[in-house]
DNA sequence: TCCAATTTTAGTCAATTGTCAAAATTAGGG
DNA sequence: CCCTAATTTTGACAATTGACTAAAATTGGA
């Protein structure tokens, strides 16, 4: 059984340079999630940041040539973890294609109840309508996300073709983002994700077994 | 067959006054409300406000006392029209129980499409987190949403107990929002819209019906 | 010990913020 | 058409904040 815990970041190490550097680079990020989580993006300025990781100004641009670098950074650090979570679990060995299913719905609302991702990821949603770095890095972990519930719902309904299944894709993921603004840390829903894991679970699986082509067509 | 059109702004008109002074106060916050959806909220100062509706700063403090009043006037204009079109459409006369739920289902997502609410709502969820009276009202919007939800999941599906109904209701609210982010205004899955109300219409409405009590517990 | 990596100090400079008082203008009932 | 109340403009305050930088000081570790 997975643990069905992401990482809040995923840095590349950096070539050269101390442990310390690593150390100091990798805790500037954090002080800047932290900020975005419990302040709002409004928050997220090179003076606050400093402040937030005890540090100052200056050493800021000593790690990041600008505050859009940082915040590029930051961005990348927390997507890449997400994609290495989503891989481990589509491709679990010897899971049947409906487990790993479910695992994945399992492993999404779970993540959502996180304060992380209940303050972030509304910030990015937000932050990506005017902003392009932002927009297609989105975009690219959403997609990885749906080539991978693709797969397994052509696994285990094979009939269905394969622009039927995309949209399904879409409507299973998009579902499960939903919850974040109900369900996500200290929200009045947050003690029934339980129940909304089942409930999720039950619908999407049977919703992928059942669906045929002639569904898509309007009534 | 109703039109499944939500007005941008509900206003309710204000006592005393000349007729300029109403379209003064309607023209700020619709102006405000454009900054907001093209520009983010980081765009929303007195000075933005007053010059994309070609007025003078001093004049939005003789409208409103505040910054902060004057956004939570926008906020209640916005949700007022949306709380107006859910009892139009919930209590449909003559209409049964599961088309007045798929006419809810093509409201929502309809208007999901629009630029406003592709745009706003996100905002809206970040700002949620940060600031207590969007929190309040924003959940007093989705409160009754789902007040509604349930009075049709009840009659559709009467054998359901009530909290379970709740938690159905909150996974069908929540799955429609969730679409926003994907298929909202310009969004790369805009185009498929209709297929995901179709879909989204089916795979509710099979849930209500054959959803068991006994369904809610964990395998 | 010594050099490169990291951190602090101490600023620049420009732009912006919400709010207000008082004067000027306009609306529209009588 | 006049007069009062409603609306709009003017012009400013006072304070804060933004990103960014150069150079000096300190630290890590081979």
């Amino acid at each position: 059984m997975t643990n069905f815990i992401v990482p809040d970041l995923k840095i590349t190490p950096r070539p050269g340079g101390y442990a310390r550097g690593q150390d100091g680079f990798e805790h500037i990020l954090r002080s800047a999630l932290s900020l975005l989580v419990n302040h709002g993006s409004a928050a997220l300025t090179l003076r606050r940041i400093a402040a937030e990781s005890g540090m100052n100004v200056g050493n800021l641009n000593y790690y990041f040539r600008s505050k859009e670098e940082l915040i590029r950074e930051l961005l990348n650090a927390v997507i890449s973890s997400y994609e290495e979570s989503f891989d481990e679990i589509i491709h679990e060995p010897g899971a049947s294609a409906e487990a790993r299913l479910e695992n994945l719905v399992m492993l999404v609302l779970e993540d959502i109840t996180t304060k992380k991702t209940t303050r972030f990821f509304p910030e990015l949603w937000a932050m990506a309508n005017h902003d392009p770095f932002i927009h297609d890095r989105m975009s690219e972990l959403y997609d990885r996300a749906r080539v991978s519930l693709n797969e397994l719902i052509g696994e285990i309904n094979p009939e269905l073709p394969s622009d039927q299944r995309e949209i399904l894709a879409l409507f299973i993921s998009g579902s499960m983002e939903g919850m974040t603004v109900f369900a996500g840390y200290q929200k009045p829903w947050a003690a029934q994700m339980p129940m909304l894991q089942t409930l999720a679970k039950k619908s999407f699986v049977q919703l992928v077994k059942s669906l045929r082509a002639e569904d898509f067509k309007a009534a």
